[in-house]
Formats: C-alpha cells, sequence, structure tokens
DNA sequence: AATGGTATATTGGTAATACAATTTAATAAT
DNA sequence: ATTATTAAATTGTATTACCAATATACCATT
C-alpha cells in the first residue's frame, strides 16, 4: 500500500510504458502482508504478532530479514516490540509521530525556516478556529473556559511564571482543533507544535505582560468562538500566532546578543 | 534527533522529571550516528555511506542489528540501497513519501473520513491561492497561463477526455503552491494528494460539463491571482475544491449503484 | 567499429546456529 | 506478606557461510 504497488499504480506519467524491473526483496513481502494484516483487522491495537521463530516458519524466510521487517514496522509506528518472556511485536495505535519526523526532516533538509513554519500555523490555527467557532458545543466551550481559568489562577498566584501557563496554552490550542470536528486538523496541528515546540516557547520573554497578554488573547478567541463568529476566530487567532511568534523571534535576537 | 534524545529532549509534561530508563538498542546508537552524520552534512545527497561490512567495524557490531539500522533509515527516506557492485547506501533527498505514508496511516486508523480530508484540501489550498495571489511572479502567472492553453489544447483537440486533464489540473494547483513562497504549504499539499489521488480523480463523471467547469474555474483563480487580490483566490478556488469535491462524491454514488 | 556476451570482483540478501540479555510468572525463602 | 530465586520464553547480538545482483573491464562476434 505505501511502496510502489504493481497492482494499485496510478499512470500518472505513463508516457514510459515500462517501469523499473526491480526485483522485491523478501522484507516488502513480508510488509505488505503484515501491514494489511493491520489493516484489514486482523490484527487489533493490542494485539500480539507472532514470535519471530513463528513468523519466520510462517514467511518461511530467517531471522534476519524478518527482524529487518519488523524494524520497519515499528518504524513506521504499527508495532512496538518488547523484549523478555511474553514480549514480542505489538500492534500500537498510530499517532502523529511519524508525521512529524517525517515533517522534520523536510525542514531541515527543504531548508523550510521557521517563518515559513510559522506562517503555515497562522493559517493551520485560523482555519480551525473558524472551523470551531462553528462546531464547538457547549462543552467544548466550558473546557477552554476551564483552561483560561486555570491559566488565570495560575498568574495570580504567581505573575511572573510565564512556564506553567505555556502547556495551558498548547492545551487550549488543541481543545480548539478538537472542538473544529476534523481530526486531520488536530494531527497536522501536533505535528506542527512537535516541530516547532522547542523555538517558539524557549525564546518568548519571561515578562509579566506576556502573560497578561496570552489570557487576553486566548478569551477573546474563546468569546468569538462561543459567539460562533467564525471569521473573527480566524481573525483573532492568526493575529494571535503572529504576535508570538514575533515576540519569541525578537526574544530570540536578545538572548543571541548576550547569552 | 528522532527518538528520546536526552539532549534535545522539551521539558512538555515535565511533572514526571525521569524518562524510562531502557536500555537503548544498538540501533539506536547506529541510527542517530548516521542521522546526525547526514544532518551535519558530513553525508551528502548521492553520497555513498561505507559498506555495510566496513560499517560493522565501524560500529563494532554484526551485520544483523547493522542491516536493521539501515533498513529504518531506508524506510525513513534517508538512504536508498543498491545491491550488486559499487552498489550500497546512498543518501537521498527527501521527499513528502513518508509524511505521506504516515498521514495515510492516521486517515485509516483514525477513521478520518474522505469528506474530512477534503475539507483540509479546502482550507490548504485556499490559503495556498491567496498567498500566491500576494507573491506570485510574472514568470509564476506565465507558468499557469501556460497550463490553461494546454488544457484548453487537450479540450479542443479531445472535448470527451477528462483524463489528460487531470495531470495538468494537478500540476496547477502545485505550481500555485510553489508561487505561494512557501514549501511548507507544497510539501503538505502534495502529501494530501497522495493521499486522496485515487479517489478524488477516479469518481469525477465523464462529461464535456466537468471539463468546460475545470477549465473555467482555473482560470478565474488565476485571474484573481494575477490581480493580487487574495481574498478572492482563496474563495474562489475554495469553491471550486469543494465544488469538485461534491462532483466526485456523486459519480462515486452513481458508480456504486451500477458498476 | 559496434554490438553483444562473459568473467570477475564487490556488495547487498539470505540462511543457519549459537549464545547473551531481558522480562514475566511461578516458586521458594524469609 | 514480602522478598529473593528460579525457570521459561522471547528478543537482541554475534558468527559464519553462501547466494544473488551488478558495475566494470575484457573478450568475441558480426
Amino acid at each position: 500500500m505505501t511502496t510502489p504497488d504493481p497492482g494499485t499504480e496510478v499512470p500518472e506519467a505513463s508516457a514510459g510504458a515500462f517501469r523499473k524491473a526491480r526485483r522485491t526483496r523478501f522484507i516488502h513481502d513480508i510488509l505488505s502482508q503484515i501491514e494489511q494484516a493491520i489493516i484489514d483487522g486482523k490484527y487489533r491495537v493490542g494485539d500480539k504478532l507472532p514470535s519471530e521463530r513463528q513468523l519466520c516458519e510462517l514467511f518461511q524466510t530467517s531471522r534476519g530479514p524478518l527482524r529487518e521487517a519488523l524494524r520497519v514496522l515499528e518504524q513506521k509506528g504499527l508495532i512496538t516490540i518488547k523484549a523478555g518472556a511474553y514480549g514480542g511485536a505489538f500492534v500500537t495505535a498510530v499517532t502523529t509521530e511519524q508525521m512529524s519526523e517525517s515533517l522534520g526532516f523536510l525542514l531541515k533538509f527543504k531548508g523550510v525556516s521557521l517563518a515559513e513554519l510559522a506562517e503555515f500555523r497562522a493559517f493551520l490555527e485560523g482555519a480551525t478556529a473558524a472551523l470551531a467557532a462553528k462546531r464547538a458545543r457547549k462543552t467544548d466551550i466550558e473546557h477552554l473556559k476551564a483552561l483560561i481559568a486555570e491559566a488565570r489562577a495560575h498568574s495570580k498566584r504567581d505573575p511572573r511564571h510565564l512556564d506553567p501557563l505555556l502547556p495551558i496554552d498548547s492545551r487550549f490550542h488543541k481543545s480548539l482543533a478538537q472542538a473544529a470536528g476534523n481530526r486531520l486538523f488536530l494531527s497536522v496541528l501536533q505535528t506542527v507544535y512537535e516541530n516547532m515546540y522547542q523555538y517558539q516557547d524557549k525564546y518568548l520573554p519571561r515578562e509579566e505582560r506576556i502573560i497578561k497578554l496570552l489570557i487576553k488573547d486566548l478569551n477573546e478567541i474563546r468569546a468569538a468562538v462561543e459567539a460562533g463568529d467564525s471569521e473573527a476566530a480566524r481573525s483573532l487567532m492568526q493575529r494571535h500566532v503572529h504576535k508570538f511568534n514575533r515576540l519569541a523571534e525578537e526574544g530570540q535576537k536578545q538572548k543571541d546578543k548576550a547569552p
């Protein structure tokens, strides 16, 4: 399903009638069989695949190639492997981890700048907020309110420490994505976060006004979402993201000057 | 860099100060070393890594685990492996392939519907068009015009065949993403395409009006982009995407009725 | 001269076996 | 009841050998 599969191949550039006549490795066959079995639901999350030796029997191969295949499946995020008695290969729920890593490579090697990532994030979160404004239910709104209340409590107890607020901020954005009712937005958002995390929060200036600003922004967004005003939600969110990105950029310059 | 790396670890849920003290497998070390070497530019695209036997010497390990590591790197899209004399592991340029696959798994296992994918695509392409309207250069516009001209030529020569137009359509969208001047949009767009390809085009009704509609839509978008009207470009593009998605959905229902 | 075949050395691909390390569960000892 | 020990299953690693693919250089045929 993933690699050039003769069966489902799309005749895009059908100019050339031939494709590379590469002979498939064993592990390709093993991989696609196991993948298919998982996709077909023959193995569900939590299920244990047969032991390596048994799989060797089944596929009529030796442990070398088989372990290579298992390693690839592990990398794809489909299984996790535990050693020891009652260990083995267990089917796991897919996460955004692999997608994040792939995106990370693209960022690194394609030379995508943080500015580009921030721009993408602004669009993404803007759209997320707009959707949330249309679809958020009462419980979603309450959840957002609770998060803001939590943030306020923190800031009252300790008006100078930004760090405890950052995870709350993160949860706010993710809750919003959840309220948007499209899991794809949430997944992509998480992927973006996992890749800009290190930069964004690290360089925000640790000042009281930042905390106030953050809470104010979030609350305005919440209000727009609650009012069902999707355009306002989008606009507020985009401005918020851009604003905080600018703050982080400036903070980074400051730090670079006097480390 | 990918897996739990003590160095760059982010204190997200800094509630738990400790991370699982799992004894790292050999291949983790091997992986991170090779990955780092590639990231650091010690090996560039096209370069050949040492042969398996030599790598075994370097890492003081046997071929089994080493090959597992190479297989994982291959899966990550960092290297390709060729057999035979003068073969070996060659560093390759990263593509969107892995990200596409990861997204594909998320779609399959998280039960993300095609409707959700289409919604995401509409947002993405809308944003892309809006950006392109702001940033497209003369050469970009000319490229878009050339594609439309090509499409028109096809439709004149053969007014009934939609299929030759679909690749042109695809190129149009990708060119637009290129003109948007943010490689991230292009990468994500490609990722989405690679995952909805099979569905979208397959079920479009093969009627003459569809061809006319397609060309008309593209040209209107091109005009908005050329005029620098980003809001119009976004709106036109979003409507276009939704429209064609609806057509494909209806076509699918038709085909399901009478196969 | 051009083409096609063939040897060869290099390198990845597979197999088989043995042992080490890890982990859980059952058991024994305190 | 708690703790230490043992046993069994399973992955992790090492070694060795051989098979298969392939770029190169050389040779043969036309």
